[in-house]
DNA sequence: CGTAAGGGTGAACGCATGTTCAGGTGAACA
DNA sequence: TGTTCACCTGAACATGCGTTCACCCTTACG
């Protein structure tokens, strides 16, 4: 029928699949579902996706890129500041995004993908780990073991994306708060 | 064949079955598998369960009753020496059953177990509440809202976890001590 | 007009899964 | 020995999946 360009075809089934592999997981996503709310045949896939391995493989690539890019900007910020923000995307990232993140969850060992999620966590460890070496530096951090506190931080903020997830907290961002003055409890220098 | 009496072919199974959902997860286990690995054929495992539900949700209301009972005598505990214990256990538990961990979390928001996790988690924040609480009145940790900074501990501890098990860190058991730190340091009470 | 090509179709294929069920087998007892 | 019954078997069934491919439109161009 040469109803639509092929870019635009590309771009519309990119977007279906980001729904249903939100709602559904990776192996809960069929092929058939994403053609059917793309308005596309299930043979219409295979001309713009070798396979599912792929279409899931440019999505994920997608959404590590923005989330590293608005990560990132932190760099420049003064410490104190960095960390408020950082809890604050990432709280707000998770709930503006559960179905994508229940989706790495639930798949996390998928092999095809490894290699993303490793760069991934590398660079957010990085990162924090820069945030704190700044802090200490600037004397506003104890003589912390930046690396081994970076990666704690990471877990407080990876379990409560996760229990938010569990449907076991329902409001994720008063934490927000919580974790932000436990965290700082734990390295800030002592004024007096 | 009458090879074996009833309740033996049954713990065999449960046995086997443990083994499959913790390689592959609930989706991923096949009762072909199962019954491979029991020695058994595929209609022998329905003869002991009704369905491959019921088999799972038999063998995860043993697991939660292992753990359970493993932290609830971390009650009668010092507050400090709970929470440290408390942290070791978690961490422990994660290390020598990641297969477990990682199907719990795979596949975690499987309808017919949601009443079985929402008491498990309960029972957990309950605990480290009134670890928290007891802290509180014997004035060894600050004036907190317990029930908040039960949570933000419980994060971080499914956030290494969850680390743990993405293969982000390898040595788990480091963490404890930072873990205790920084919680530590976040609630007590200055002594000065 | 003919025809080539880009864009698209969906039945069909091969495979894997959970579950069923008609039937087998051996020990125990009459 | 014959009968019963608890225990067990695995081919067969229904379903659902990713993927393929022979074929169909519509447009562009000569």
């Amino acid at each position: 029928m040469n109803r639509r360009k092929a870019t635009e075809s590309k771009k519309i089934i990119l977007e279906a699949a980001n729904e249903v592999f939100a709602e559904r997981g990776y192996s809960g996503t069929t092929i058939r579902e994403v053609a059917r709310r793309a308005g596309i045949s299930i043979g219409g896939i295979y001309i713009y996706f070798q396979n599912k391995e792929e279409l899931y493989l440019e999505l994920t690539r997608d959404h590590i890129e923005t989330f590293r890019k608005h990560t990132e900007m932190l760099r420049d910020k003064e410490p104190l500041a960095a960390l408020k923000a950082l809890i604050e995307y990432h709280l707000d990232y998770a709930i503006k995004n559960t179905g994508l993140i229940s989706m790495h969850i639930k798949e996390y060992d998928l092999e095809f993908k490894k290699n993303l999620k490793k760069t991934f966590f590398d660079s957010q460890q990085r990162l924090v780990t820069g945030i704190l070496k700044k802090g200490v530096m600037k004397g506003i951090f104890k003589d912390i073991n930046c690396e081994e506190t970076a990666e704690v931080i990471l877990f407080s903020l990876r379990g409560a994306t996760m229990d938010y997830l569990f449907g076991q907290i329902r409001d994720l961002k008063k934490y927000g708060e919580s974790l932000y003055q436990l965290i700082l409890n734990g390295i800030r220098r002592k004024a007096a």
